[in-house]
RNA sequence: GGACUCGUGGUCUAGCUGGUUAUGACGUCGCCUUCACACGGCGGAGGUCUCGAGUUCGAAUCUCGACGAGUCCA
């Protein structure tokens, strides 16, 4: 071993960052697929390609990348693969502003070759964020859902479950923008508060309260509930609706609120959910009043063609001259919107493709899962209970995968392209047999395409080498990690179609992390100008300090606030071990120790403490505890190692007597723990410190992770007194208001056993410092009592209080030497062994000296010189 | 409206399978230009653990309720 002659004086994150990521092979992070070392598969999500990677995203990624650098130290072969979710509105929606166009302007090859090459741009600036970060991704292992080999799989999913009966088409009520023109699913819709106003109309001698009245001519029922008396007269009849003039029977339904509005609700298809259900409830007639792009059918009469807007101007005002509009309040109400336009969501019926949802199969694979945190799956429990109806997966876009299917042009069947001639595209390639229902070879192809989460539900499946021949031998991936804002989305759909391929769950393990939150505490939105972006926080402090907030900033699951105060303290943690790195390499320079051995009590006891430390981070990374892993290194790093052994050995160090030679191989096997420790969490610095160390010649990323030294008990109790004797006496000074090297003079320590601490004390206190274990010549008086709580509490129950009344009334003498038995409440109680001790304070006798009691039986004396 | 999470010194945060003195960071105050580090060291001040009720010998921790905040969703 030999250890470079320079070592900076500051540790300069962005030259170090930079020059590692120059050396570093991006192969050494690939999975090994010949490799006997057992796999760990991580399911990375899939990012949309904005083009920014944003700082959520990152904090993600920290979690991952800490898993994936720590489980190759543990000898398994890892996968860490990285996957782009490409399909979508938002790439249309911005190929569309950037070249000023729609959709329907361009030929639909046209239109997806410019949504193909901004995503590929978008995806090439979101690498080097992540490579930037630190990321060991396995890029060998990178997918595209835009490209064919990816949406082939897609595809070959498709088939499979439409074969199994899984997928099917069916007119059905789905949510819709008709903005966007396209269906969306539940999980695409969000929502907003508006203030509307509730029309309050004559409706043929009822007064109804609607919100819609362009949907008036959409009625198909009056809803009144069952128990409300002023309806009784009506139920069951037939009223005719005002301005268009077809009749609608009053129906009862408990599910109607007598007290909003006039306690009768008109029934449309469709103005929200609750129509839906009435309408499949009470089997009532469809009457489709607003087209595919929100302009009024021709069910509308005289108002076709108008937008909904107009219609409801139109309508309000017809009322009005008819005499019929009686009201208007002002409502507040939460509308749903499209995600990505905000354009209010229409529920339209219209022919759909749909996936089954099977609530218990994917319910009992939910619990065949490890969730962390465990609370967790309960969202996934309740969004599964609740679902309204099966996942609407077409979609009335251009970029997405197409649906694979043609329609028979004379019969109507619907035709399936056979598997080996995936991937494929119905409106630009025909089938290759003629129908096999009526012989035709005319054919339409499909023009819905899939919706996006139907490519990013079998990442899992395509990371671990589905190819439709059955179950992967690689399946399922050992680790699913992501945010929980897309627990009812992304998981659910994963663990449905991975349940509905291959019968199992798609993972082993599933760690949800928490959102971002700006500094303010809220969600990071432009509105309330609060984002950071992770490139400021990198240029700024570099990516390990970014890291080490990521580790350290919440408890795993938590929301995390973004917090510079934290990134500075994570940065100032690194120049502190960088400090002691120097420190420890100057030292190991002015003379190598050839020992290989702990020999002194302090070094025992920092061997002790660093295993300890060991044990504690390891089981913090073991499961997914990175605040516990980050905190247990620092304050091993700073509070053990630097201020308390580091300061204790300083003056065997500086001597070349005895006991130099184990200090320094001490000193060396902290450094390249805490090297291998920080690993995961800060690759950067760690390489760094451990090329100083070694020499450079093994990146620490090679290493395996660390293994406790050994435990010496005695060696640890010892030496926490000797660490408490020091840091009692650097107080005494204090309070003296004498410099801490001061010199001063003669201390006694009076402890219950013989410590031999080969002069550390006397050398870090500048004192000379005598260990005796017999007792001083002191007045000891008994000065209180501590309980056993654990002993007393489960043993005495009710009784706890008036023991310890007893036990404190007894007399010095009996403290010491407690008798059989005491009263308590009138009743003989026998003594607890073990449920109490006195405890002693000292005086001095005679002599002038200053006595400190450092703990309980054991007695300082200082005389000063 | 529902679900989930959270409410701890000035700020942020850990603890929450109940048991000595409630963790750490930032800030703050005092001392120290100590030979790795002033981006430091040593020492201190600062908390009725949101409120109320309950369970218990004992509650920051468990239960119920109230209030407040955030996130996801109908």
């Amino acid at each position: 071993m030999s250890a470079p002659k320079e070592i900076p004086k500051n540790y300069d994150p962005a030259e170090v960052e930079e020059r590692w990521l120059g050396k570093w092979k991006k192969e050494s992070y690939y999975f090994d697929p010949e490799s006997e070392k057992p796999q760990f598969i991580i399911d990375t999500p899939p990012p949309y390609p904005t083009g920014n990677f944003h700082i959520g995203n990152a904090f993600n990624w920290c979690y991952i990348d800490f898993i994936a650098r720590y489980k190759r130290m543990r000898g398994y072969n890892v996968m860490f693969p990285q996957g782009w979710d490409c399909h979508g509105l938002p790439t249309e929606v911005k190929v569309e502003e950037i070249n000023g166009i729609t959709k329907n302007d361009v030929p639909r090859q046209q239109f997806r070759d410019m949504c193909r090459e901004l995503t590929l741009q978008n995806i090439e600036k979101m690498r080097k964020t992540m490579i930037r970060c630190g990321f060991s991704n396995d890029w060998s292992n990178e997918y595209i859902t835009m490209l064919p080999e990816y949406y082939g799989k897609t595809q070959l999913s498709f088939l499979r479950m439409y074969d199994k009966g899984d997928i099917y088409q069916s007119e059905h009520p789905v949510n819709f923008c008709t903005r966007c023109e396209t269906a969306i699913a539940f999980a695409e819709v969000s929502y907003e508060d508006r203030v509307t106003k509730l029309n309050f109309f004559d409706f043929d001698g009822v007064e109804i309260a609607t919100t819609r009245p362009e949907l008036l001519a959409a009625c198909v029922a009056v809803a009144v509930h069952p128990e409300d008396k002023r309806y009784d007269k009506i139920r069951g009849k037939a009223l005719k609706v005002p301005i268009f003039g077809h009749d609608v029977t009053v129906i009862s339904d408990e599910a109607v609120d007598p007290s909003f509005g006039s306690g009768a609700v008109m029934i449309c298809t469709f103005g929200d959910k609750q129509d839906v259900h009435w309408w499949k409830k009470h089997s009532l007639d469809l009457r489709k009043a607003i087209d595919l792009r929100g302009r009024m059918t021709p069910v509308a009469g005289k108002y076709e063609g108008m937008s909904s807007a107009e219609c409801r101007e139109a309508i309000l005002s017809d009322m009005e001259s008819l005499g019929i509009l009686k009201s208007q309040e002002e409502l507040e109400q939460r509308v749903g919107t499209c995600w990505r336009c905000k354009t209010p969501i229409e529920i339209l019926s219209e022919r759909q493709w749909f996936v089954k949802v099977h609530n218990d199969d994917i319910l009992n694979a939910a619990d065949k899962i490890n969730w962390t945190p465990g609370h967790m799956k309960m969202r996934l429990e309740n969004w599964a209970s609740q679902m309204e109806w099966d996942w609407c997966i077409s979609r009335q876009r251009i970029f997405a995968t197409p649906i694979p299917v043609w329609f028979c042009s004379s019969c109507g069947e619907a035709v399936l392209p056979e598997e080996t001639d995936l991937p494929i595209d119905p409106t630009v390639e025909k089938p290759k047999k003629p129908c096999p229902k009526c012989g035709s070879t005319e054919f339409t192809g499909e023009e819905d395409v899939l919706d996006t989460w139907m490519d990013s539900s079998i990442s899992v499946l395509n990371i671990t080498g589905w190819d439709g021949s059955g179950t992967p031998e690689r399946f399922p991936a050992q680790i699913r990690p992501q945010g929980h804002d897309i627990i009812r989305t992304w998981a659910f759909y994963t663990i449905l179609r991975s349940v509905a391929i291959t019968g199992g769950q798609p993972w082993e393990n599933i760690l949800v992390n928490g959102m971002v939150l700006g500094d303010d505490g809220y969600k990071m939105s432009k509105s309330r100008n609060n984002i950071i972006a992770p490139e400021e926080v990198l240029k700024e402090y570099g990516a390990d300090s970014f890291r080490q907030w990521s580790a350290g900033g919440a408890s795993t699951g938590q929301d995390i606030v973004f917090s510079w105060n934290d990134v500075v303290a994570a940065s100032r943690f690194q120049t502190k071990i960088w400090n002691i790195n120097r420190f420890v390499l100057m030292h190991l320079e002015k003379g190598n120790p050839e020992d290989e051995e702990a020999t002194d009590l302090t070094d025992r006891w920092m061997i002790h403490r660093l295993s300890e430390a060991v044990e504690e981070v390891t089981e913090a990374m073991e499961s997914f505890q990175f605040d516990q892993a980050i905190r247990a290194i620092r304050e091993f790093a700073r509070d053990v190692f630097a201020d308390n052994y580091i300061e204790i050995v300083k003056g065997r160090l500086y001597g070349d007597g005895e006991g130099r030679g184990s200090a320094l191989f001490v000193l060396r096997t902290c450094i390249d723990a805490l090297c291998r420790m920080l690993a995961p969490i800060t690759p950067f610095f760690a390489e760094e410190c451990y090329s100083h160390l070694t020499g450079g010649n093994e990146s620490v990323h090679a290493l395996s992770w660390v293994t406790p030294v050994f435990k010496d008990e005695k060696a640890k109790s010892e030496g926490d007194l000797v660490v408490k004797i020091v840091s009692e006496i650097r107080r005494y000074k204090h309070d003296e208001g004498l410099a801490l090297n001061a010199p001063l003079g003669h201390v006694t320590v009076y402890a219950p056993m013989a410590i031999d601490d080969g002069g550390d004390a006397s050398a870090t206190l500048n004192a000379e410092v005598e260990w005796r274990s017999d007792r001083p010549d002191l007045q000891k008086v008994v000065s209180d009592v501590s309980f056993n709580m654990g002993l007393i509490g489960p043993n005495l129950r009710k009784k706890a209080k008036g023991y310890m009344d007893a036990i404190r009334s007894l007399s010095d003498e009996q403290k010491i030497t407690p008798p059989g038995s005491v009263m308590v409440d009138g009743e003989e109680t026998g003594i607890i062994p073990g449920s109490f001790e006195p405890v002693f304070a000292y005086r001095v006798a005679g002599e002038e000296v200053d006595v400190l009691q450092a703990t309980e039986d054991v007695i300082v004396t200082i005389r000063k010189k």
